[in-house]
DNA sequence: TAGGCCATCTGGTCCT
DNA sequence: AGGACCAGATGGCCTA
């Protein structure tokens, strides 16, 4: 299932491996270290023979969002508790345990104990807020002992 | 080698 | 009109 990790875990960027990307800190989602400056260079010699100027900034405008995004995600990563602490998650992993991650922590603060929380609120004592009882293994409460 | 993950390109759509 | 966002296609890298 989740076979995948440190896959690409020195996977570097083609277009990004000179740019040296500020990660961490990506809360201004305008701010976080891409400039089309920096990166319109001559490369996307894919396109027609001769009208790949407009083409050439709008592959550069994308390949910018696309840092952005990974900058966001990888703001998101380092919040999340992995085993081993140096895991690199994928994508969709970052989702999947962010997901998770918000609700182990919303069942502690709910629950007053960070014992296994989310056991304790789907155990029929307490449901969440809309009244469903989940029944869920939490991958967090399964980590501590 | 197959499968997973990823970056990049590209065209379409929506918004300002 | 230009920019932002999105999804599909494509190809490369890496691991089992």
């Amino acid at each position: 299932m989740d076979a995948y990790n440190t896959a690409g875990s020195n996977y570097l960027p083609t277009a990004f491996s000179s740019l040296t990307p500020q990660f961490g800190h990506g809360t201004d989602s305008n701010s976080s270290g891409c400039s089309l400056d920096s990166m319109s260079g001559g490369d996307a010699g894919v396109a027609g023979p001769r009208k790949q100027m407009p083409r050439q900034k709008i592959n550069a405008r994308e390949r910018c969002r696309t840092f952005n995004v990974n900058a966001a995600y990888e703001a998101l990563r380092i919040l999340i508790p992995t085993e081993p602490v140096n895991r690199k998650l994928s994508k969709i992993e970052v989702i999947r345990l962010a997901s998770s991650y918000i609700t182990h922590l919303r069942s502690t603060l709910i629950m007053g104990t960070d014992k296994s929380p989310c056991l304790l609120q789907h155990s029929g004592k307490c449901k969440s807020e809309y009244g469903l009882a989940r029944v869920s293994i939490c991958t967090f409460c399964m980590k501590q002992k």
